[in-house]
RNA sequence: GGCCCCGUAGCUCAACUGGACAGAGCAGCCGCCUUCUAAGCGGCCGGUUGCAGGUUCGAAUCCUGCCGGGGUCGCCA
């Protein structure tokens, strides 16, 4: 149930009459007509822009339209009121019994604020994806988070949703991990380690030492780097990957695919995904011009084999070999992008930190040219997470391999918090991550603002039950939601049947955090009207004494519960029964 | 310098993807309150949406050019 597509139907099937009346001409393209509340409540619970946009086409005054369309409407028992107002805008006002109806649909249907937008299309959410080198930070947190939210969103949209974690187990990066696992096994065998400059000197590392001694006791002392780099890499990488594992799972992230960019080097697939390229005449072999106005020093025209991105919308043709005759790391992307799109997904999404923004144009342009336009790639950027504590910044040095973790962050703050107040920025904005604040139990923190509302509802069952009032779905869905009658009441019904709506628009767009700000104003909401029951005892969900008017309400707080525990477990946080 | 992101109330952020008079929360000011659940409630003040043009019925949103912040710029991933 969406009220909002109920009522631009009737509005789409409205114009028709009004077309088959004569009243406007046949065949006008509706597409552009839209119905959406108003930002101004006073102009009512629905506008539409109907006659604004039919104007021009039907050679009418948009006024005279809309005042005809009004007369339409008004047939319908559910619009009380339709008013022309400013340019052509018609304001509509829904009667009661629609409002009372969402509270019934909300308690009776399992599917309320789902949605079949998705259609079942396929989508891949690639997320994370850090080199298996060491244990994730918090921009990884952000990055897992938001990534897993929008996947929850999608799916709750309509979409098959799959996500996807892309290990970059397969460049020069890995062998630094296995060389400094050597240096660790060394120490674990009693020699003395040398972490030379550039290897990874973190603490994290030590156990994989032990653990190689275990594995080869100190058969790999003395030896060269041909007998112990290969075994070490794939050694060290697993034990890094399941060290990740864990990391999202103490954040309730899991995925359903992990792809290896190693899996792909000799396997063909890159050479495979070059030549298609090439067939299209998009691979060639080519002199890059050097960057615009800032030439590095060391440049040299050099050929080398390239991607012309160009053709899909990129600034210059990107390269996808190294001078050494090595694949970038471009090219097993290339590769592995390609691989997604044989795999049948209908949209693919990517998510990176925002220090890969200038990798865009060309990981478009790439799926564009082996997809010949036909799935579209939508990227998200992370932008960074400052973290704070005590309103003071909160220094980390990755250098010195002692960055914050997300293991960190998660046992300080717990999951729900952490995912929470991750999501309750853009994407495209810094975050800011104050430790002590975003445990505070006071109201500008959006987590326990949220979880304090859904405690209430749940507070407000149990007071039903000590007054002896069935509060059960089943009895509360055959309420007598008539009496919800008070302005106030309606209000917190309107909220939730923007829910279906907000959950559209936020899957259309990609944008979760969208949830977490309807979390908020829906609490805000339920709030308040919790707050006038203190002078106005009507307002009070338990009516002492009148059972009918009670589960009536009771209803209403329930209704808001399940919203308000649906959302959030798109968010993947736990609603709170009661606050400790 | 090229490209990408950001710039909105004193602060932190929204704005339904082009809709009406740009909204919340903090902070500030003025009242109220000692509780159906306690960590408060109501109201007021606060704006040239960085600047200047353009597109149109209508712009924070789209286009152009500037200003400021961040990121990035063949052989890192």
């Amino acid at each position: 149930m969406n009220l909002f597509a109920d009522i631009r139907a009737l509005v789409v099937a409205s114009l028709d009459q009004l077309a088959a009346e004569g009243v406007l001409p046949a065949g006008l393209s509706l597409d552009a007509v839209v119905v959406e509340p108003p930002r101004d409540p006073a102009h009512g619970d629905m506008a539409t822009n109907a006659a604004m946009v039919l104007a021009r086409p039907a050679g009418r005054p948009p006024r005279e339209i809309a005042q005809a369309l009004a007369g339409r409407l008004l047939a319908d028992p559910r619009i009380a009121l339709a008013e022309v107002a400013g340019p052509g805008f018609l304001n509509l006002r829904l009667a009661p019994a629609v409002w009372q109806g969402v509270v019934h649909a909300i308690l009776t249907d399992p599917g309320f604020g789902r949605s079949t937008i998705g259609a079942g299309q396929r989508v891949n959410v690639e997320f994370v994806s850090a080199n298996p080198t060491g244990p994730m930070h918090v921009g990884h947190a952000r990055g897992a988070v938001f990534g897993d939210a929008l996947a929850s969103l999608l799916a709750h949209a309509g979409w098959d949703v799959t996500r996807e974690y892309y290990v970059n187990d397969g460049g020069a990066q890995v062998d630094v991990l296995a060389r400094s696992a050597y240096e660790r096994y060394r120490e674990a065998c009693g020699e003395a380690p040398q972490i030379a400059e550039g290897l990874y000197p973190g603490d994290y590392l030590i156990e994989v030492g032990e653990a190689l001694k275990a594995e080869y006791g100190d058969s790999l002392l003395g030896k060269g780097e041909d007998t112990w780099l290969a075994p070490i890499r794939e050694f060290a990488t697993a034990r890094m990957m399941a060290m990740i594992r864990d990391d999202l799972a103490s954040l309730g992230v899991k995925m359903d695919v992990y792809s290896s960019e190693k899996a792909l080097y000799g396997s063909g697939r890159i050479e495979a995904a070059l030549d298609r390229l090439r067939a299209l005449g998009l691979v060639y072999e080519g002199v890059l011009e050097p960057p615009k106005g800032k030439t590095p020093e060391d440049w040299e025209p050099r050929e080398q084999t390239l991607f012309r991105s160009t053709a899909h919308g990129d600034d210059v043709d990107r390269p996808v070999k190294k001078s050494d005759g090595s694949w970038t790391y471009f090219a097993p992307d290339i590769a592995y992008h390609w691989d997604k799109i044989a795999r049948g997904f209908d949209q693919l999404i990517d998510i990176f930190g925002a220090d890969h923004g200038g990798y865009v144009k060309r990981m478009k342009a790439a799926v564009a040219a082996l997809s010949e336009g036909r799935v579209p790639l939508d990227i998200k950027l992370i932008q960074l997470v400052k973290l704070m504590k005590n309103g003071q910044p909160f220094k980390m040095s990755k250098r010195a391999g002692n960055f914050v973790t997300l293991r960190e962050v998660v046992e300080q703050a717990g999951a729900d918090v952490t995912r929470f107040v991750m999501l309750t920025r853009r994407n495209d904005m810094a975050l800011e991550f104050d430790f002590d604040k975003v445990l505070e139990q006071t109201r500008d923190n959006p987590v326990f603002y949220v979880q304090y509302a859904h405690a209430r509802v749940m507070s407000v069952l149990r007071r039903a039950a000590e007054a002896g009032i069935a509060a059960d779905d089943a009895t509360l869905a055959g309420a007598d939601l008539a009496r919800l009658s008070h302005d106030a009441e309606l209000g917190l019904a309107r909220r939730l049947a923007a829910w279906p709506r907000e959950v559209e628009i936020a899957a259309r767009g990609n944008e979760p955090h969208r949830i977490a700000f309807y979390l908020n104003d829906l609490a805000s909401e339920f709030h308040a009207l919790w707050n006038r029951g203190h002078d106005e005892t009507g307002l009070r969900f338990v009516q002492e004494g009148d059972q009918a008017t009670s589960q009536a309400k009771i209803a209403l707080a329930r209704a808001t519960g399940v919203v308000i525990s649906s959302a959030l477990a798109i968010l993947g946080v736990t609603p709170a029964n009661e606050m400790r």
